[in-house]
DNA sequence: TTGAAAGCGCTAACAT
DNA sequence: ATGTTAGCGCTTTCAA
């Protein structure tokens, strides 16, 4: 490799002025001088060495992005827009990093971007807990949150992003109700995760405009412990044993997230339970999965690109000034229709007048 | 941000014993000299500067991932396996970048690796030309390319890490004539990657010993021009549709991967046609999302965490001995059953003696 | 057993 | 318009 030496030899000019042609420096320089230099970049091959300017600048094109499992699906996809957005409108790299929700790990992944110089880190749906992440920022780290929200009350030196999730499960409700279902259920992993407590508001609320609250019903059950992807699924599947030996079944269930709708599609269909004739289903996230699985599975979806490039441009921007103050950002979420939704079979006609069409 | 300075201030050592004790030659050092170093870098919460060191050692403690994209379940699988096994065996960091399969983004990617001092790179699945991954070893890379295997007769600069490919769509095939299909066919893309050629190859050799090689069909499609997670899903849905058209349809049928698998079902299921009843289907990865298809499909798994850390493995040992001769190192799949495949109703009696059963 | 000092490649004052 | 120079924080001889 070539240094910035070889290259100021090479054109008979100073290492500032090779310098200065690096860094855009070029407003007074002779126009031949530029153009030496120029040819002798290209000459070497030259490429600056990231670690002597990072160690003069203090900077690195380089984002710190850390996601529970990038084998996750909706992970992987969230990853590829940030790589992307990252990288063709900035020009900075990624450095990835599993966490599978490892507080230790997520710790040594900040202090790895510290010593790294890595300034700017995107934390993808994390722990509850949120103290080591403030530690990180005050260690200085600008930090974005995605799927996770602001505490209420507390000002926070990080960003959130994320889709409304009582809206998503909102919209998920009504979709039902508006099909005459009449039993709801949300079903999800225990363990509250903020999205989680907002999606069950969320639910409950379009069940108590409709005058359901009272027969709606919330269904958890715990999670293996160790962190895998086919955690959401492994929950479906052991819900969908639940649901199927009981005699009150709900007829329209809002599934916690895709990757559990699917699970929980999978065992109904184990038990002999039609979807969406007998049970219908609606997930939230709009995985390109949804189309694949049989029935496609009617979904909520998140503005993934969008949420991205905002993600992105909130780094960019704090990174660039420090002092602009952190805020949250929320995302409105999308039905979209597939077919694991029908019409209740039980609804009665006064509740559904509609139900003859 | 302390520095090494402020640590040895601290502890009332020069800068040299610092590094020494960061170092681990701490062989003849004081005992209490060492105590109070350490008690230094505890109380002053101090991390050395990656940069910094690297500048002056060449070398930063993180690899280079390259997939297609990271959306994708399969190379989400993959890059998770790798990140975990080069984080927690070697503490190396992950640097990911999706290529879409473009040879100016790899090319760029291996530029930003050179500048940025990253000496390891991992390239999964990419272009047929290899041209510019020997430009980049060139220049210092060292490499080890997944799902490629090396162009016979040419010594390379890379090593080759990947699956029997031969023997997984061979095996693939040979399952579904012992369930007694004779009209078989191979799903894959148009583009003729090494993996595909040797897929066709293994699904063709078990067709010809089986007698069945004059009926044996190899259908290709191509691929929308931009890569896209859904490439696979989509060719699959787009092969389906020609498939229902077919009087002299295929019944028992090798899909080129998972995905394409996915789509395939999805399709057949559009046109009424009924899996397994009708047509059996067998993938090729096995990732965990084909036990949420319906009808869960049988596919030839890859040893993904084998595979992952020998690729680790390969790249460090190269590093710390660049020395070391590159080579080939194939792993061999495995067949799991599940609900995609069943006894073919065309079969004829003597074929296949065990079809009364 | 410990310390002094050179220098990795670059940026950005400051000089000229 | 171009060059000189002082570090950025660390590793590593070599000397004491």
């Amino acid at each position: 490799m070539s240094t910035i030496q070889d290259v100021a030899r090479q054109a008979g000019v100073s290492i500032s002025t090779v310098s200065n042609v690096l860094n855009g420096r070029t407003g007074r320089m002779g126009k031949d001088t530029l153009a030496r230099v120029r040819a002798a970049i290209a000459a070497l091959d030259y490429r600056p060495n990231r670690a002597a300017r990072q160690l003069k600048t203090g900077r690195t094109p380089m984002l710190g992005l850390l996601v529970p499992s990038i084998a996750n699906p909706m992970y992987g996809y969230i990853a590829r827009e940030i790589e992307t957005a990252a990288q063709e409108r900035h020009g900075l790299r990624v450095l990835l990093g599993n966490t599978y929700r490892n507080r230790l790990k997520e710790t040594r992944f900040f202090d790895d971007l510290l010593a790294h110089g890595v300034r700017g880190v995107i934390v993808v749906s994390s722990l509850v807990d949120e103290r080591h992440f403030e530690s990180a920022v005050e260690h200085g780290l600008v930090m974005v949150s995605y799927d996770r929200r602001a505490t209420p009350e507390i000002r926070s030196g990080i960003d959130h992003v994320s889709v409304d999730n009582f809206e998503a499960a909102r919209l998920a409700a009504a979709h039902l109700i508006e099909h005459g279902h009449r039993r709801l259920a949300f079903v999800t992993a225990s363990g509250k995760t903020m999205s989680r407590s907002e999606k069950i508001d969320g639910f409950l609320a379009a069940a108590e405009q409709a005058g359901l609250r009272a027969s709606a019903r919330v269904l958890d059950c715990a999670a293996r412990a160790d962190y895998g992807d086919s955690e959401m699924v492994d929950v479906g599947r052991e819900q969908a044993a639940r649901i199927a030996g009981d005699a009150e079944r709900p007829t329209g269930i809002v599934a916690l997230n895709d990757m559990l709708a699917y699970g929980l599609m999978a065992g109904m269909r184990e038990y002999g339970i039609a979807i969406p004739a007998a049970v219908s289903v609606v997930g939230i996230d709009g995985l390109f999965l949804s189309t694949l699985v049989s029935p496609a599975l009617t979904s909520v979806e998140l503005p993934v690109r969008e949420m991205a490039r905002t993600i992105v441009e909130r780094i960019v921007g704090r990174l660039a000034d420090p002092s602009l103050p952190t805020g949250e950002f929320l995302f409105p979420p999308r039905l979209v229709e597939r077919d694991s939704v029908a019409r209740c079979r039980d609804a009665e006609p006064a509740a559904a007048p509609e139900a003859a069409r």
